[in-house]
DNA sequence: TTGTAGGCGTTATCAA
DNA sequence: TTGATAACGCCTACAA
């Protein structure tokens, strides 16, 4: 197969321009763009000999000329606290799947917890000229913002939920599980609860949400067990073990996350404690194991799935123009009684 | 603060370009453009200058234009099957963080477990211009290789092991994963040993690791059980429950992911039968948990951060002309013998 | 150490 | 329905 590079680089093998398959095909390059980006302005014999003149060279369309010239990047930036996280792994796959269905690609970062280190992400990430951007939370920086707002890019934030967001929003209040799983736990007479928490800023809410609740039953001075990210199995057998030894009564533990509540049951079993005869766990976010596992895990389940495909959505519509009914979704979430309550 | 368009377009406010910055610094953009991209080559009063300008201007490079004009789009190709996959998952993160600190950003796309698929993703990806691509796994559609050798891009394929990779490759053999469990499960006395396994690939390709050394060891007709994709909780529990109700003797079962063993304990407990005393399970991946449930699970350890690091490193290095010695990793992988065996 | 000229591969725009 | 022309914003190569 001869190249047909023009005689200055014949040289390197350089991949084939629009220019190449105008040639073989016998059509102006804009014809052959049209052609790609708009069939149907353009003739059914014409399109053919594209097709052919396409398929011959082998064309590979360049989007970063593309990009620069039409100012469409088709790119989504998509930032996480991390990716290797049951909850927002499903909504990146999700948001990755719907994106793609759009046309669009997706471009990840992780950002780790820290708010300086999401603003530098975010605006490294801009020299992309992404076409918008799904951030994780509500709580940024204000460089972030400035940067963002000046850039007058979309933005869904995700995962949290307040009346005055950035631009989009898609998630669910954070405080009102608390109050739910603590007004929960109250009425099914749990009287001596323990906590066993993660220090993320999302997780601090729902403790607050928690403990509101209780204060307002009469419960005070609850034991509580601070753990460090990630949340972790082990982490919840060792929350366990350090709240029963610390001398507390406890007849119930509230974990926030269904990862810590399996390990907290694990420890309870491997001490001789019954779940929930001598002590119940309560999880949060419904991971694919709670309900199958032995004792199944009561919890409060997010629908992470559609987390991720109404961020893509919105953005996909303001993107493209449809403006849709609503900037704030909250899309609520369902606390689920089982076995360990 | 006035903008400094030029006439043309002095309706839309665009964002300030090299221009802008040399334009209010009193340089050239070509000087501009040095002291972003090679400082060292620029005085130190002009890097101030610069540096001033632009703050002042808010001036965000535009990386399409610049990946045009300097045929380097500093983007990263990364497939997998699936993200919410606790095997993969691990490794994308890895690699996320090690392509950030070399300068690369990741484009990361979802392949399903379909070569067709795969391909489609792969050229599509390509028209992005990236100077790198990781591949999960060493099966790949005929036309995917064409087009993938055809661009001389450079390639890793992870998690998966052979003598003539596409390009370059960081995995370990299935086969001898397979090989080690099932001399392990012999050595350890088992005879009736039963199998809960996945569908896909790689996982088939362990199967027949176990299956040929236990067919070495006498151990011949071993039932199994096939679940779908994904691993999950739950078909480990509902796999032990048609081994058991099949009518087949079982004092072992070898699982083809910690998922589905733990599933298998929760079951197994749940019938009242002692792990590993009535039976014992076997896992694959040392997930998070396996350490620390109880009984904790005998499994094999993959060093899945690792895939990712060495891949980004790999990759990097050719990219930048640092060719390193091994275009193929091996990175093996360890059986840890825990409580559930 | 800095600047000039030209081109990277595509699309918007307008003309034919 | 198709084509010519001029950007898009930056960088390579070379000149000063």
């Amino acid at each position: 197969m001869m190249a047909k590079n023009t005689q200055k680089n014949a040289g390197k093998a350089k991949s084939p321009t629009l220019e190449d398959v105008a040639l073989r095909a016998g059509l102006s390059p804009m014809t052959v763009s049209r052609a790609l980006n708009n069939p149907h302005l353009v003739r059914a014999l014409t399109l053919e000999k594209v097709r052919e003149a396409i398929a011959a060279t082998g064309y590979i369309p360049n989007l970063l000329a593309g990009g620069l010239a039409s100012r469409r990047s088709k790119l989504i930036a998509v930032v996480v606290p991390q990716i290797n996280n049951n909850m927002f792994v499903d909504t990146v796959q999700a948001l990755s799947d719907r994106l793609a269905e759009r046309g669009y690609h997706m471009l990840l970062c992780v950002s780790g917890y820290t708010e300086e280190r999401e603003a530098d992400i975010v605006s490294a990430i801009l020299s992309r000229r992404p076409e918008g951007v799904v951030l994780t939370g509500i709580q940024h920086s204000p460089r972030l913002k400035r940067i963002l707002l000046s850039s007058e890019l979309p933005v869904v934030e995700i995962w949290d939920l307040t009346p005055t967001p950035l631009d989009m929003l898609v998630g669910f209040s954070h405080e009102r599980v608390g109050n739910k799983i603590a007004r929960y736990m109250c009425e099914k007479g749990y009287k001596n609860i323990g906590l066993i928490w993660t220090e993320d800023k999302r997780a601090a809410v729902r403790k607050k949400g928690v403990l509101d609740v209780l204060h307002e039953n009469k419960l005070d001075a609850i034991p509580s067990v601070s753990v460090p990210l990630p949340a972790a199995l082990s982490k919840g057998r060792s929350g366990l073990r350090q709240l029963l030894e610390s001398g507390h009564q406890i007849d119930a533990v509230i974990c926030s996350s269904d990862t810590l509540a399996q390990g907290a049951i694990i420890e309870a079993n491997h001490r001789g404690l019954k779940v929930p005869g001598d002590i119940a766990v309560m999880g949060f976010g419904d991971l694919d194991f709670s309900q199958h596992h032995s004792p199944s895990i009561s919890t409060v389940k997010i629908d992470r799935w559609r987390v991720g495909i109404d961020a893509a959505t919105m953005l996909a519509d303001k993107i493209e123009g449809k403006e849709s009914i609503d900037a704030v979704r909250d899309i609520g979430f369902e606390l689920i009684e089982r076995e360990s309550t």
